[in-house]
DNA sequence: AGTTGACCTGGAGTGCACTCCAGGTCGTAG
DNA sequence: CTACGACCTGGAGTGCACTCCAGGTCAACT
């Protein structure tokens, strides 16, 4: 199957303007066209954006990004470094999700305070909360 | 206590540049000056730090800070909507969270193909590996 | 008295990841 | 046959969150 760029935009959730910018920043091979000379995308372009997307959502930059894309256009001799990249970003994924779930009890203490503040607001003199808030 | 600014910036992990920036655009309230006209932040304003940037690690747009920090000006009666900021950005965090575990997970499917493709590497014909990596 | 180093100000510059625009080409529907 | 919508190109513009700079003040050390 192949598809315009429009509905590749749909489907990997980017943006067109995303799609052109990514193939002129070389994140993306060019895909095929059309007769009239119109992108036509392929289901592996499809696959590569949407692996390229969780990427991004694990907050590799595109400079990475690049880097990766271009390893797999060498073939199988690229590969021990793009297992290396990928297990980098492996560890930085699961120390970001540490550090968020960090934030989260904190935010879970600060609105539970909040909520104490809310029961006793009629007894609590102007001001007093906010040395914790 | 008070601290200088280099001394608040090595406490707070944020730059000195940053430490003026986030004063200027009012997400910090000028801490007070010492006889020479030097800033001399408080432990009041390292803990506010310290909470800023928790909320920047969750991903919160200094925007949403900005109006955090301005409800805390106007007391106890901006308890309410401060309360709801942070039970969103919980939410938001929580998604966050989630959604990095399924990129861990999609890192893990793809780091654990690379550890087979070198353990196969000898009967591999070139290009194969490309199809799924 | 002079030099050093930390600090001050207002404003300009940076890097990232898009996002938008003007002006043009096609292929199909009315 | 012309009007429309989807697409094309190269290049400029945007928003965010800093980061850097020039030129200056001040207290302390030598």
């Amino acid at each position: 199957m192949s598809y315009s760029i429009a509905e590749a935009a749909r489907r990997s959730g980017l943006s067109i303007d995303t799609l052109r910018y990514y193939e002129r920043i070389k994140l993306l091979d060019p895909p095929a066209r059309d007769a009239a000379g119109r992108r036509a995308y392929s289901d592996d372009d499809l696959n590569w954006l949407g692996f390229l997307t969780k990427l991004r959502t694990t907050g590799m930059p595109i400079k990475s990004m690049r880097e990766y894309a271009s390893l797999r256009r060498h073939g199988v001799a690229s590969a021990g470094r793009r297992k290396a990249l990928l297990v980098e970003q492996r560890r930085s994924v699961a120390e970001r999700i540490a550090e968020l779930q960090g934030c989260l009890d904190i935010l879970d203490y600060k609105i539970d305070n909040y909520a104490q503040v809310e029961r006793n607001v009629l007894g609590v003199e102007p001001g007093r909360e906010e040395i914790s808030a």
